[in-house]
DNA sequence: TTTTATTTTTAGGGATGGCTAAAATTTGGT
DNA sequence: ACCAAATTTTAGCCATCCCTAAAAATAAAA
């Protein structure tokens, strides 16, 4: 069993070492934590000793297997509960992050696990991003067409299929352009249109824009 | 904003001044919350400066109308989250109280807010206790008949208003007496009947039955 | 390569919330 | 009223998790 800190820690290290691959700085996991370098070496340090990270003096930690898969844990649990809050009690999407924070600290892998049925077995939280198995697995994403993306899944533009004017020009009014992300708050079956989330507005788009737009989902 | 440990401190003291009325002493609380008599005396001592309890050395402690209305809104939320662990995520009521124990502490007014709503604003929680509302105060209970308990209300038998031997005979049989605990599990409008339970058994009885119980819901 | 800047660690300490042991106070029996 | 027993408080200490200040190691620049 973690503590608080501990699993904050497992959190942050876990989310920095998946976005720059490679062993993770005291300066980095304190500002990400937003407390004091010397604190994480206290932390870090005690963290090497349950095994939950490899540690080198000077020259960073990460996460061993048990410290991916507890970390991965409590992500999950973070992103079932912002499902549990938008979904059925209809919080906005960015409204739940710091009750979702809190929530997910709560110790009962029954309640998890009966949550997890309850909502559906979503595999994606309302911000797109994808809700870890219990054995702490993230299927795999790659670069796919808008159009294949599911509902509250996310992405980032990362080209276009066929680039006649018309459609750039479509884009551009948009503020649709490489790097942009996208959210898709909803999708129809019948005719594969989507709503979708750019910064800050909401708007409708049909299938054949979706088709021609490649988003990493990673 | 109180920490988990002063939530739990002003909580065992609401209980237990509401148990035996008058001021609460120390080993008391120290019995309650599974500590040691000189760990409550550094808390209560804490707590007297925030307002939220009156202390007297030696003699010790009330909640104050602060305290009391504090503690009330923990109590709320234990029970709105018991509601919801047993309906929404079908637990059995008694393997909910550890994990609405953690809950309880979560720091968000307009989560239980949504809750309470989401549930449909319940009166009682799966336990039969009655849940306060948001300021804290308790629907005034008294004798009435087991008949016009509610879903989930429970009591203590203090009563009954026929007593012909068969009837005394039937409650016998069931283990039903004075002083026995009865919780209702459902009710059927259509003719009055209920399941209920007594002890660690569940049975149905008939309107006519429950209609000649007096039950103390206090 | 040597100096300077940056990063990281260590040392020492503070707040919270718990503990044991000993002292103080109250309660109860005679 | 007095002594013994029980209760309660105080004093001093421990663990967690954070801090500042200073020292050590590494990285960058001249």
């Amino acid at each position: 069993m973690y503590s608080l800190a501990e699993e904050n820690y497992l959190k942050a290290i876990y989310h920095l070492e998946s976005k720059n691959k490679g062993a993770v700085s005291t300066n980095a996991i304190a500002e990400a934590m937003d407390t004091k370098p010397s604190s994480v070496t206290d932390m870090v340090q005690k963290l090497a000793e349950k095994k939950v990270l490899s540690y080198i003096k000077y020259k960073g930690t990460s996460l061993t297997e048990k410290g991916k898969k507890t970390a991965a844990n409590v992500i999950r649990k973070h992103r079932l509960w912002e499902v549990f809050l938008v979904e059925k009690l209809n919080f906005h999407w960015d409204e739940v992050h710091d009750i979702a924070e809190q929530l997910e600290h709560i110790h009962s892998e029954e309640l998890i696990s009966r949550l997890d049925k309850f909502l559906g077995f979503p595999d994606f939280d309302p911000h797109g991003d994808p809700i870890p198995d219990k054995h702490g697995n993230i299927k795999p994403t790659e670069k796919k067409l808008l159009s294949e993306l599911h509902k509250n899944q996310k992405g980032v533009c990362v080209g276009v299929k066929e680039s006649n004017s018309e459609f750039l020009q479509y884009l551009d009014k948009k503020h649709i352009t490489i790097g942009t992300k996208i959210s898709v708050l909803g999708k129809e079956f019948f005719d594969g249109s989507m709503v979708i989330q750019v910064g800050r507005d909401q708007f409708f788009i049909s299938q054949k824009i979706a088709e021609n737009l490649y988003i990493q989902t990673n």
